[in-house]
DNA sequence: AAACCTCGCAACCGCTCCACC
DNA sequence: TGGTGGAGCGGTTGCGAGGTT
């Protein structure tokens, strides 16, 4: 006799995600918040694994992700978090501001694995291997690539940070054991903490429904999609405006000015593939003319002919 | 052009953790 | 205090896309 499984499996579909049921997870989500995730699935009518639905948010439809690969920046503290954190990559995440763990584990095992191993570091230790035959050779890339990582990367860890080691002989990892240095590692924290009320970036944000404002796209781009990769494409191919947070960490306050292109005091809150512009493509079915605007309160739409510089303005109204 | 190979990523699976009773 | 169920986490798999032969 095994474990229940989660969800009865008879009947249930699996593989990729389909736009028609992205729509309806996120239709669901935004109007009724995250409750018991079983029981998402039949509510909201879905032949899906509570799981699934859970991943499939968090991983994907998430509104605060942000797209594309991990910078030079996150792969630096990817590789020294998980120096600290071991295989935690849901800990790693939280300190990565829009970067799943899922994600995070697959740039580390597709990416950042080989340049270590490359460099002559263990990654799982981060220790230099013991192959002297190459070494030589080894030594000089590593002096190459470690450079801009000593001295870029200044995170404030302790140096002489040592785990403890518990009954099983495995490092016990405490939280209070991170010691960053905010002004360098986390900036973006305090912004998104200014920026969405202080929710962690690993936990869903809690959006009022009466806070969702969508706006309209041209109803063209809605063609069928019967995949997730479609809607992937779809996703990223419509031409949405950068939002970008510049931030004063000297107050605290944000400010947005697009102006002030600062890599690091930058974030495109969703890089080119808005988050609310899909929903609303998905929700809505309207024409090009229209501006629209859902009213996620009673589930209406209230009409507006809006701008593009309206459009904008939207956005940055939802926090 | 076709077959094969490699890579990257989304999604699944099974286990652990934790809250509740 | 132990049992139970749900949520979360990390490892692994499967598949599509792109590259190579």
């Amino acid at each position: 006799m095994g474990r229940q499984p989660c969800c009865d499996k008879v009947g249930l579909k699996k593989g990729p995600w389909t736009a028609d049921e992205d729509k309806k997870l996120i239709n669901f989500i935004l109007t009724n918040g995250q409750c018991c995730w079983r029981a998402v699935p039949k509510l909201a009518g879905l032949l899906r694994c509570g799981k699934s639905c859970r991943l499939r948010w968090i991983n994907y439809l998430r509104p605060d992700l942000k797209r594309g690969l991990l910078s030079e920046y996150e792969e630096k503290m990817v590789i020294d978090l998980h120096a600290k954190l071991g295989n935690r990559w849901s800990k790693i995440a939280s300190h990565l501001p829009g970067r799943t763990d899922n994600e995070i584990k697959n740039h580390w095992n597709t990416h950042i694995k080989k340049k270590l191993k490359k460099i002559g570091i263990d990654p799982i230790t981060h220790k230099p291997l013991s192959n002297t035959a190459t070494d030589q050779t080894q030594d000089q890339t590593k002096q190459q690539l470690n450079q801009p990582l000593e001295e870029s990367f200044q995170v404030d860890f302790d140096p002489i940070f040592e785990p403890e080691i518990d009954q099983n002989n495995e490092p016990a990892i405490h939280e209070t054991s991170i010691d960053l240095d905010p002004k360098i590692v986390t900036p973006l924290f305090d912004t998104m903490d200014d920026v969405m009320n202080g929710f962690c970036t690993d936990e869903v944000p809690i959006i009022e429904p009466h806070e969702i404002l969508v706006p309209c796209v041209p109803s063209s781009s809605s063609t069928s999609i019967s995949s997730s990769s479609n809607s992937t494409k779809f996703l990223e191919d419509l031409q949405l405006p950068d939002f970008e947070w510049s931030c004063d960490y000297n107050d605290g306050s944000v400010v947005n000015n697009n102006s002030d292109a600062n890599d690091n005091n930058i974030m495109d809150l969703w890089d080119n593939d808005d988050f609310i512009s899909s929903l609303n493509l998905l929700i809505n079915d309207v024409g090009d003319d229209e501006k629209q605007v859902f009213d996620a309160t009673d589930g209406s739409h209230c009409q507006y002919q809006k701008t593009v510089m309206e459009l904008e303005s939207w956005a940055f109204g939802l926090f």
